[in-house]
RNA sequence: GGAGAGAUGGCAGAGCUGGUUGAAUGCACCGGUCUUGAAAACCGGCAUAGCGCAAGCUAUCUAGGGUUCGAAUCCCUAUCUCUCCGCCA
């Protein structure tokens, strides 16, 4: 949510922002719905001033055995008059929030300006590319091949984008979900957490999932509960409506969960494979900081992603979402991707994003700086460490052997229990 | 799923026969007196947000509706918590 008295004091500059998003029109619409706002709490605050003085006279009158019936009379006028007022600014804070809720974040100052992902900036590529003397198949070929795959079941028993794992499939998924929380607790310094798949509306508001973007999400019957999309969602709610010391930042967790997209206006992309499906594992990062600390903690959460690639020794590059292309909630997004050779390009495996105070606002999520201080809202972040579907592809990948056999990276050989798929 | 009880300030906990109750009291916290220092004791302060140039006003006792001149207090709905029963991994 945005920080409505900096749009008041600063409209130039948030327009300006704004416009490197894509978005016209906000700050002006803001502004003209602030204006009539303030103009009708004036008004219908001060016939609730003299309601209240009335009402507080009248058992005085009272006691003093006065008539109060006709002023009782003109005060049931005075308070038709109030609902009356109160309705509509109602209408217009609705409509005001309606707006500040729906609108994207500010990007940072060094998010670059561009107007779509063909402007992201690549900052660097890490590792070798593999050499293959042969067609690099895709993992869906392979890991049907080897019966680690079954995307015919999958189909039958829930429909399109779903994904059966099956023996040493199975397994080396559960082996990749592991290796990445054991790294994140015991080397990068995360608590783990397992939270509910299922959250209420405003958990999904408190993040920013909601209310602009219902249909990518999964709504239960009760019209009120959703599946999450992402770790993000339960795990940064978990602070909701809190105040932290400043002791207590920054805070890190790592958890593991299902993640469910509807996936709606994707149809015909990605159809086959791990790349995009209704229901995917991730392994997610959540850091809330002081909000001058946000910048350096946005570069620990991209190393930190890093290091699980680099562990596994896949091939990566690091990308720099430019404006147009950053996120609804972002204020700036590093994209890592990982090459994926039946591609032959880098798929994004990994998105790290400082949110700043924008879900902050929305989840109030405050922090004291002392124990006499005023709170103030902390900055967010959250990164995927990383999408464990799509580990699996490039790992089937970029292993593949001639003869179509996977070879293990050495990292997860502890955890996978072999060091070949065949 | 059935029956019942509850939700009040940072915490604990009054009020809940509707009217100086934004809310007693205790604890915590902040400032001070005392003390070599600390503790204790004592004195004072201590919610949040909105609106207004300001004085100040308005709102908030889980949330949303309703009754009333007036609601923490009465009524309805939702959410959550607890107890008992049923069911269950």
């Amino acid at each position: 949510m945005h920080d409505i008295k900096l749009i008041r004091t600063e409209p130039d500059k948030v327009k300006a922002m704004m416009a490197t998003r894509g978005v016209t029109g906000f700050v002006e619409e803001v502004l003209t719905l602030d204006e009539k706002r303030r103009a009708i709490i004036v008004d219908v605050e001060s016939l609730k001033a003299k309601r209240n003085e009335v009402s507080k006279s009248i058992p005085q009158l009272k006691k003093e055995g006065k008539d109060v019936a006709p002023i009782m009379a003109e005060m049931k006028v005075v308070g038709e008059e109030i609902s009356e007022k109160d309705n509509t600014l109602k209408t217009i804070d609705d409509e005001l929030k309606q707006l500040l809720m729906t609108t994207q974040n500010l990007p940072s100052e060094t998010t670059p300006v561009g107007k779509d992902e063909s402007e992201n900036v690549e900052i660097k590529k890490v590792g070798e590319l593999p050499k293959m003397s042969f067609e690099p198949r895709a993992h869906w070929e392979l890991g049907e091949n080897l019966g680690l795959l079954d995307f015919e079941t999958a189909a039958k028993i829930s429909g399109s984008r779903f994904a059966l794992y099956k023996g040493k499939g199975a397994r080396l998924e559960r082996a990749l979900i592991n290796f990445m929380l054991d790294t994140h607790t015991t080397e990068n310094g995360y608590t783990e957490v397992m939270p509910p798949y299922i959250v209420k509306r405003h958990t999904m508001e408190g993040t920013g999932q909601l209310p602009k973007f219902e249909e990518d999400a999964f709504k239960l019957s009760d019209g009120d509960s959703f599946l999450i999309p992402t770790a993000e969602v339960p795990v940064t709610n978990m602070y909701r409506e809190s105040t932290l010391s400043a002791e207590e930042l920054p805070i890190a967790h790592t958890a593991y969960t299902a993640c469910f997209r509807s996936e709606a206006g994707s149809a015909g992309r990605d159809t086959r494979g791990l790349i995009r499906l209704h229901q995917f594992n991730k392994v997610e990062m959540v850091r809330i900081c002081q909000p001058n600390e946000s910048y350096n903690e946005l570069e620990k959460l991209l190393g930190d992603a890093e290091s699980i690639l680099k562990k596994l020794e896949l091939p990566y590059r690091v990308i720099t979402l430019c404006t147009g292309d950053t996120g609804f909630s972002a204020a700036k997004t590093y994209d890592l991707e990982v090459w994926m050779p039946s591609y032959g390009r880098y798929v994004e495996i990994s998105s790290c994003s400082n949110c700043e105070a924008f879900q902050a606002r929305r989840a109030e999520i405050k922090f004291k700086r002392d124990t006499s201080a005023k709170p103030e809202y902390v900055h967010t972040l959250n990164g995927s460490g990383l999408a464990v579907g799509r580990t699996f592809a490039a790992i089937l990948e970029n292993c593949q052997q001639a003869d179509g056999s996977i070879k293990i990276p050495k990292a997860l050989v502890p955890y996978f229990g072999a060091d070949l798929i065949d």
